[in-house]
DNA sequence: GCCAACGTTGGC
DNA sequence: GCCAACGTTGGC
């Protein structure tokens, strides 16, 4: 095989895209997904969120948020298998990925930073506050993990 | 507990 | 295809 095409195909894989997950802390904490490991991110019944589901890569960086009673970017993970069909869907076209944990933030970001940060003041998460899964743009990552301690 | 945002459903 | 009614999510 020749050199150019390993080169071109590590290029690829290193192309990751990010993407942030929902989640109450009541039902799904980070702690708990940190003990297993690894999940299948299974339930998500809205179009526009199946869709980003979709869209994810193997290897592409998902932050993790607490929503309610928390209200923090909490964590990081990362698509281990990309999306197939969502097994605890009894009709309609729905679908999962598999995520693992990477590791818990030194700093959680609070929503309420998250808000009074320029750099963050277009992200999905407020725009669209009610989305359960959602790009993140590469300048807002790096910025969240500046913010995290990272 | 309240309310705003927003997705879905169903009547027309 | 429009829109009112209703349900859900999630911040406050």
């Amino acid at each position: 095989m020749p050199a150019r095409t390993a080169k071109t195909e590590s290029a690829a894989c290193t192309a990751v895209s990010f993407w942030l997950v929902k989640q109450e802390p009541a039902t799904y904490s980070f702690a708990q997904f940190q003990k297993e490991k690894v999940t299948a991110w299974t339930g998500v019944r809205n179009f526009q969120a199946r869709n980003n589901l979709r869209a994810m890569k193997k290897g592409d960086a998902v932050l993790y948020y607490h929503s309610n009673d928390d209200r923090a970017i909490v964590g990081l993970a990362e698509v281990v298998k990309t999306a197939y069909p969502d097994p605890t869907a009894t009709e309609g076209d729905w679908s999962c990925v598999d995520l693992k944990a990477i590791r818990a933030f030194a700093k959680p970001l609070a929503l309420t930073q998250i808000k009074t940060d320029a750099a963050l003041k277009n992200i999905v998460l407020i725009r669209q506050s009610r989305l359960s899964v959602m790009p993140v743009t590469p300048a807002e990552f790096v910025r969240i993990l500046k913010l995290t301690g990272d």
